[in-house]
DNA sequence: TTGATTCATAACCCTACAGTTATGGGTAAG
DNA sequence: CTTACCCATAACTGTAGGGTTATGAATCAA
């Protein structure tokens, strides 16, 4: 059903590429040169990081005359949602069990 | 109030890493050894690896005579359920406040 | 047309780090 | 006591990738 996370993870774990990821997700829609101010770091890195998180499907592009406008692309950290609360429901489920067996030794 | 998930995102990136994890919250509680068995990589390597894990808060260990459990620890995860559901929440709130705009626009 | 602006790509450097082998400390077994 | 086993650490290597500068393609302005 869902997609493995492993591209979600690999690019999400840079700390200068998530922070232009979370300013996509607060401020909206940005242009290269915009979010290359107080990114630091230049131009052509924010490009490539850009270029990465369109590839994880974190980013859409839209071009405009000679600028490039960038927005955040709401359900791609679906997979991730998946990945954790699966993660979770598996200790979730051996507490159960765990509880289940208490439960039947107390009896 | 949520910690920073940057360690969590860096830790989890690696595959190999991810998979021993993944393994600890499916399987439970396991030694080093039961680990390194269709890791894919030696035990040093499966060794770094779990300390990486416990740095993060992602695991526990146990200390058993002359072998070690290695253990999932629940609830290390929430930074990054935090972190995703506040990114899922901004586009949220851009998109309400567009659905108010329109609304607006109408009457 | 010329010049300025915006972005993407190329080419390169350098560091972080995942992998390896070698080894030692601690514990159980003979 | 000696041997075998389990794990951690040290030391080293190779590579992926994030950073840079340089440059070109495309668009707008003068």
């Amino acid at each position: 059903m869902s997609s493995t996370p492993d591209l979600l993870f690999r690019t999400l774990a840079d700390p200068t590429r998530r922070a232009i990821f979370e300013r996509l997700c607060r401020e909206g829609e940005q242009t290269v040169g915009a979010l290359t101010t107080r990114s630091g770091v230049s131009q052509p890195a924010v490009s490539k990081h850009l270029g990465a998180l369109k590839l994880a499907g974190l980013v859409r592009d839209r071009h405009e005359g000679r600028q490039t406008h960038y927005s955040a692309q709401p359900g791609a950290l679906d997979p991730l949602i998946d990945w954790t609360s699966q993660m979770a429901g598996f200790w979730q489920n051996r507490l159960d069990a765990l509880d289940d067996l208490l439960k039947r030794m107390d009896q």
